[in-house]
DNA sequence: CATGAATGAGTTTTCATTCAT
DNA sequence: TATGAATGAAAACTCATTCAT
């Protein structure tokens, strides 16, 4: 039943399927045996390795938040200037969204949703910790404004997801050009 | 069967029922007798008023993004200098994210959904008109970043939306203050 | 309540419409507002004229019944010779098949069906009586087969509704000829 | 899903179930839950095997009326003399009326029916191929009338569905000795 | 008398979950 | 361990019937 003793890899394919399927079609939309086929698994295989949909959900949540806040912080230049800082952040960002398209789309689809457990909320808290541990460093740099770090946080990061939205829904046409004006208006929202 | 003829306004009673459980549990999450319930009908009338799950939402969906761009832009103080437009606009969106915030959240969680007929989505575009027209007037005027003003706006609305719903979930304890900062911080990601 | 007291005709009019429709769509597969929509009544106004879908069904059926053996029986030429009698009654059946189509489909439609109540199983055999009669006359006449009338009855009768039927559906192209054939065939087989 | 597969043979009880109420209560009067429980499978069984009642219904309908051509045609004594043939197809029709009741009453039941689909309708004009083709082949011999074949067998099957009808419902009393004069009727009725 | 908006019981259909193999 | 056929509870939706006007 642990990730360890699946040899096969079916616990990861039944992750993979479900998250292609709930990003786009939503959690109550997506039907476990539709997810099952996808990942070529019987549909009882599903409850070897999740108690439930929701447990399932869950899993698959926790995954992708690692996965995200690994793609931001595995490496990350953590001696460099704040401006490089923030460039290096903004091109993550934007990496994950285009080389994890699902996973971003399926992590903000189900930011809410209350088949979300404690573990995965909490995970969400967790998870912001080394981004809010960079803004109170550059903060104390004085080369960030002396705001509440999440707010400036919550600035940055809707802002990315609205435009990785409207990309992705074809209302934006975005370029390398589009993202360096977007980051630069950014940082200017953040700077000291 | 339409407005108009609704004497007793059990459309309007199903309409706001359907606000109120589509913004907590969501679309597909959400059973019609659900609404009903709610809205103090029978199952049946739900019907009467609406062709389908679909057509409900799509008529809740139309009605609260007219009501969300009203709340923008009527009265809006065209003559005043931008500094001045965008504060109010900042307001406007706020105050419509506190007095609304079934709509505000219901519109966020809706955008995407596969369930949203042409019709709502056309909307989506004719509603941003008078947004983008602003932005293009204050663009002339030199007081905005001279980029695509879907960008601007995408950055500015993405961001509001970031700080309410984490304002709504707790993690962000958004005072007058706060507002006052963050709205600062948009500013200087979009002025010229 | 009685068609007595009817002055508008509604009674009729939802008779007419009940009609119409039952034949096209079946009983099951006709509601009751819309028997009310066709027949420009309220839905409220069937049942002032009937205690239920059933009870119209039964008031129709019993109605249309009548009607087919009027249009079979009233001023039958009694002192004919046999054979003319044949040729008429033939004659009558096909005219009522085109002039009362959906009082033929309707009567035929829903000869069985449950809902059909003692009264109009009843009037069946009553209605028969007169065509009985004439069989047995005949018989004395010794110019129909001395068989069970009522087999001679459903032999012609049977073959009529059969042919009547492809006729309708276009399977088979009925002309004044083809039904002189079909006439003189039915006669071989019940001659004496 | 298709026969071959269906080791516990539900496909078929849940066919049987249905031949049996659809030939009692008619298609729109019959609920399929209550096909389920009939056939003594679960209500959501019956969607694993029919993607709709009315791909039960038509289903069913095709088997039924293979059957009734089966035992009509199968092992047909093709080189008989047409007297002999004619008594043939008459006795057939009857043991089959006799020993597949359901199955004659659900064929004439919904004969008509706007829920069969092309392929039922197809069915119906193919299946009628090889008995057209024996009545041309006996009017070359000049043994039946010279009429369209559509007619003499119009005529022969209507009063067959008719006697059939009156000795289900108890209104005709049917004996060998009945059978064999209604035979001699429709002989006199088609031959040359 | 006439109406038609309102209803809730009943219908068709879906799907998370189980369990015999 | 893996399966997928089977299920029944629950969903969306319909419609015969009622009742306030």
């Amino acid at each position: 039943m642990a990730a360890a003793r699946d040899i096969g890899g079916k616990r990861d394919a039944i992750l993979d399927a479900a998250l292609a399927l709930f990003a786009e079609r939503g959690f109550h939309g997506t039907a476990v045996p539709l997810v099952a086929e996808q990942a070529r698994v019987g549909a009882g295989t599903v409850y070897r390795y999740f108690e439930s949909k929701e447990a399932l959900v869950n899993a698959l949540y926790q995954r992708e938040k690692l996965g995200f806040i690994a793609a931001l912080m595995d490496g990350f230049p953590v001696e460099a200037p704040t401006r490089e800082q923030f460039r290096e952040l903004w091109k993550r960002l934007w990496q994950f969204a285009e080389t994890h398209t699902s996973s971003a789309i399926f992590l903000e689809l189900h930011h809410h949703g209350d088949y979300l457990d404690a573990a995965s909320r909490e995970l969400e808290q967790r998870v912001m910790e080394p981004v809010l541990a960079f803004v109170r460093q550059a903060q104390a740099a004085q080369a960030l404004k002396p705001l509440d770090p999440e707010l400036l946080v919550a600035i940055v990061y809707g802002a990315f997801v609205q435009v990785a939205r409207e990309a992705w829904s074809g209302q934006l046409t975005v370029t390398a050009e589009t993202l360096e004006h977007a980051e630069a208006c950014l940082w200017e929202a953040v700077r000291a």
